[in-house]
DNA sequence: TCACCAGCCATGGTATGCCATATCGCTCAC
DNA sequence: GTGAGCGATATGGCATACCATGGCTGGTGA
């Protein structure tokens, strides 16, 4: 099965080590191009070839079609007609779609953790807000940015939901690197009411307030963002 | 690109057939197993092998692997420890969950189609409910309810929503079928007030209504299927 | 008789090779 | 000079082959 164990670093015996690498090829492919399209690394409208992918990571077709195809059927490449892939060009409606999408989904999982939500999760949410607002670096504060909102819907225990959520953010991924990083720039650390308004939520428990925040904070990025578009 | 082109009947010439079959044999592969699924052909919790399914349907192991791994994306599959397999056991809180997010999603498309729905699309909704009250059987009954919901959701202009909306009734397909026959079985045909709900909404303008009646037919199904889950 | 071990078989992952197609460029004829 | 046709190359889909792993089974020894 090339379970690909250990690559270096002799077997340390029986210590309890946590490198548990990646389990297959596909999977490290998959979760590299994942991690590229969040990046902004892949310019949104290019297309891409198996073989110049497997060229580029020195291993065969077959890994890298299966990664291609599972971010096709996520969505988040797209077929051409001759069957190559691309990254979609995002357009304003599509785009416009994407966020009332994510507003249902996401605003259902903040409603649904509310219940749920642990004080370690919510103090894992007010440290990732406090540093985005004490001025961390772009690519930094979108990380801390989707801790903050991943944090909030796992505590959801709705696994379906949070894949769903996640296939949604990839969808939109090219999108926000950009732009957000445009944003941010110019911009002092400015404070991110909607977030505070979320954390003050799920402290009152109130599940309306939580929802309602998170459509607000969903839906001013998108302006900003949706003004990049057109 | 092997594209599959006629394996029988003779070139017909420049006449406007139309036989596009299917493009590649992971598509059809992909939605034979769509339609095992939701035909109830397959076992919840069974699994398959890529060997098996493949010596199957006469093909390589190629295709059929990237048509499971597809499948596994959209979590209507689902990958055992040992990487084979299996057609998911939905368990009470799975499908709750389910039922949850096709509200939060299938209500988004609802709401939105009222606003450009067309005469065309209510006649076939109203067609396909009356055929369904007239008493059709049980699968036909599934295969209708089907076209009125996605004809709705068709005209909320939103692919990616009814795409989405597409997973999750896959996701559930399993169960639709055995519960759905056994309700419908002994009933006499009734009618669906909250199908009429919705039309009548349409046919008013009325978004709100129709989400609520949507959401209410789909907890109301839920009640049943629910029901024989534990 | 039971437990344990070894070898086989089933199965998944990956690499390679071949075929079909699409695309691009070049050449030749008009 | 331009357009049409042809060929080379790039590219995707599929089949086959090989390898690694995990589970199962049968045999052997206690």
């Amino acid at each position: 099965m090339t379970t690909r164990q250990t690559p270096d670093e002799p077997a340390t015996g029986p210590f309890p080590v946590q490198r548990l690498q990646r389990a297959t090829l596909n999977d490290e492919v998959y979760h590299e191009l994942r991690r590229a399209i969040m990046s902004g690394a892949i310019e949104p409208g290019s297309t891409m070839t198996i073989r110049g992918l497997a060229a580029s990571f020195g291993i065969s077709l077959m890994p890298v079609r299966q990664a291609l195809n599972r971010l096709v059927a996520e969505h988040v490449l797209m077929l051409l007609p001759n069957r190559s892939v691309a990254l979609p060009r995002i357009d304003a409606g599509r785009f416009r779609e994407i966020t009332r999408i994510r507003v249902a989904l996401e605003g259902l999982a903040a409603e649904e953790a509310v219940a749920q939500v642990d004080a370690a999760a919510i103090a894992r949410m007010e440290a990732a807000n406090a540093a985005i607002e004490a001025g961390a670096a772009p690519g930094e504060a979108l990380a801390l940015n989707r801790e903050f909102h991943f944090t909030l819907y796992a505590a959801s225990a709705m696994p379906t939901l949070v894949a769903m959520i996640e296939t949604t953010w990839l969808q939109v991924g090219p999108l926000l690197h950009v732009p957000i990083r445009k944003v941010m720039d110019g911009a002092t650390p400015r404070s991110l009411p909607e977030h505070r308004r979320v954390i003050a939520g799920l402290r009152a428990g109130d599940a309306a307030l939580v929802r309602d925040a998170i459509r607000a904070d969903l839906e001013d990025a998108a302006v900003d963002i949706a003004a990049t578009l057109d």
